[in-house]
DNA sequence: GCCGTTTTCGGCCCGACTGTTTTCAGTCG
């Protein structure tokens, strides 16, 4: 058996132990017998043989059964039994600069943060600083180091690589070099995780370019480099390809690098149906080049009406495009106001007043606040009391402001029997309730779905928040039926969230059609723990838009007067 | 978990530094 794999596993087995809070000196006792195995010059598996292991210093009577058990067997029975009693996630936020086996141990305890991707979602929600032994500089050293990490993994929030993707591209057209320029693959297609970012560029000169593109400020590595494609790995550590065609060819290009490839597959069997061959350089009858200037004339030449990128999952989209029923997307400046907005009062770090003025330099016409209510403990969540009182700030905010309506809400934690925490009496005061599980996400799929089903069926429920509850990277969402949910929604005329969070996403777009073809509308939410947060509303309409959605299926297109009466759904038909 | 021996359990490396906390705990090397 290799040694350097014995010494990883005494290591291991160390710092499993601290991280389960036992003796330091146990955990201590198995970094020393890893130390000693590995500068050792003699062969361990004749050590074991001879039963010489214990006359080795550091080697007692317990490590001596282990390592021969390990040495013999190629296993540890206790290893196992103990890495199995850990996430494994926390030993990746040890990675972490500033965490140790006693913070990441608090963190697991308290907060029951698991992985690093969670780790940094509490970060960005404020919710650091509150525990024992942590606090402002703690959390941002922690988020910083999480940034340093998270260069080294293979997959990325939409987010993250757009932004990417754009500074990129920005990059590429100073050059003077392309003649058209876009961001193509799964990030044209507004996916919300994406491994990769492809870009497509036309150019006379493709040569020059791609020494421009592989010297690029933000190119860690090279891995390519051609005159038509070049791959690079950036700083942040995304994959980065470079395709540049002919001009003439772009078109062609640009629909094939943005896939999917199921698209692309159906709709080359479509071409050769009708005798035309379809490739990434163009159209063809027989050698002839079919010509087309952009991608809206080869879909008519298919005799398809243009299908947008979001639609392009080969899920629906060519048998409504040759009907001519793709629907006309909802777009950015479609949406006049938000919903689901955190302020201090709770877990945000910005104050009422802060975010209302944030939304009115933004230009919406209302700004529904939302804090955590009082079964949100860790979050803050506001005692009785203290929403009376943010209700009255908010009616005097009201009166101070013309151009904006702030509307009055809460983001009522559904109790794990399926009720909400505040008596009547608070939440008729509500101008519109989201219901989200923050809680016991550990049900069982029957008892979950009974759960949800019941909180949506509750009078005072307008909206049902981050559905799934699951974090993109960090964390899978809790098991309940997708669709009885959406019936129910359907049935009773709730509204459900699409949560604009980059980490939520939230009702996952694959369920929003199915919604929409039952009546369902949304509210497109941010979500919003900060200033910052309320930008977020354009990843939550990417997420509609590739759910097949429309202006009119979604809430906070609507003016105030009709989201803000007491019946507005009710407008939505 | 190991060691040494006071043969049965107490001690096991530590100082600088940081960010908390208000006298210290945790991390790092």
């Amino acid at each position: 058996m290799d040694k350097k794999l014995i010494v990883d596993i005494l290591n291991e087995i160390g710092l499993l132990l601290e991280l389960k809070g036992e003796s330091p000196f146990k955990s201590r006792a198995y970094y020393n017998a890893a130390k000693t195995i590995e500068t050792l010059d003699q062969d361990i598996e004749t050590l074991v043989k001879q039963d010489k292991l214990k006359e080795i210093k550091g080697i007692g009577d317990a490590l001596n059964k282990k390592l021969t058990e390990l040495v013999t067997t190629g296993k540890l029975d206790y290893y196992e039994k103990l890495k199995a009693s850990i996430p494994t996630g926390l030993i990746d936020m040890l990675k972490i600069p500033g965490l140790g086996p006693k913070k990441v141990r608090a963190l697991y305890e308290k907060l029951n943060i698991k992985s690093i991707r969670e780790l940094e979602y509490a970060c960005m929600e404020n919710r650091l600083v509150e525990l024992q032994g942590f606090g402002e500089k703690t959390q941002r050293k922690i988020y910083d180091g999480i940034q340093f990490i998270k260069q080294h993994t293979g997959q990325y929030l939409y987010a993250e690589a757009f932004n990417e993707a754009v500074r990129l591209k920005k990059f590429l057209e100073s050059t003077g070099l392309v003649q058209r320029c876009d961001i193509a693959g799964s990030l044209r297609r507004r996916k919300e995780v994406v491994k990769d970012v492809d870009m497509l560029a036309s150019s006379h000169y493709p040569g020059e370019l791609m020494d421009a593109f592989v010297s690029y400020e933000d190119v860690r590595e090279i891995i390519a480099k051609g005159d038509t494609k070049s791959s690079v790995i950036l700083n942040s550590g995304i994959n980065t390809d470079l395709r540049v065609v002919k001009d003439e060819e772009y078109p062609y290009a640009l629909h094939h690098f943005t896939g999917s490839k199921e698209h692309n597959t159906a709709m080359r069997h479509r071409a050769k149906k009708m005798g035309i061959k379809m490739n990434e350089y163009g159209l063809f009858h027989g050698e002839d080049l079919i010509i087309c200037r952009d991608e809206e004339d080869i879909f008519n030449r298919l005799n398809l009406s243009y299908i947008p990128p979001e639609l392009r999952e080969n899920m629906g989209e060519i048998e409504a495009a040759e009907r001519g029923e793709i629907p006309s997307l909802i777009q950015d400046d479609d949406i006049k106001g938000i919903f689901h907005v955190h302020t201090t009062y709770s877990d945000g770090s910005n104050s009422l007043y802060d975010m209302v003025q944030a939304a009115r330099a933004s230009g919406y016409k209302y700004i529904g606040i939302s804090d955590h209510s009082k079964s949100a403990f860790y979050a803050g969540g506001l005692k009785e009391e203290t929403v009376l009182r943010q209700l009255d700030e908010i009616e005097e905010l009201n009166r101070s402001f013309s151009d904006i309506v702030i509307l009055k809400g809460i983001e009522s934690d559904i109790l794990p029997d399926g009720s909400l925490d505040y008596d009547e009496d608070i939440l008729e005061k509500f101008d519109f309730v989201i219901v989200s599980v923050h809680s016991h996400f550990k049900m069982s799929r029957e008892e979950m779905t009974e759960r949800l089903i019941k909180a949506i069926k509750n009078k005072y429920t307008k909206i049902l928040g981050h559905c799934s509850g699951r974090l993109l990277l960090a964390r899978e969402g809790y098991d309940f039926d997708v669709y009885k949910v959406i019936d129910t929604a359907a049935e009773y005329g709730k509204i459900i969230e699409i949560n604009a969070n980059p980490y939520r996403l939230d009702l996952d777009w694959r369920y929003v059609k199915y919604a929409k073809d039952r009546g369902v509308k949304f509210a497109i939410n941010p979500d919003a723990h900060n200033i910052g947060g309320l930008n977020d509303i354009k990843y939550g309409v990417g997420i509609a838009r590739k759910g097949w959605l429309e202006a009119r299926d979604v809430l906070n297109t609507y003016d105030v007067d009709i989201v803000g009466s007491e019946k507005y759904f009710v407008y939505l038909d």
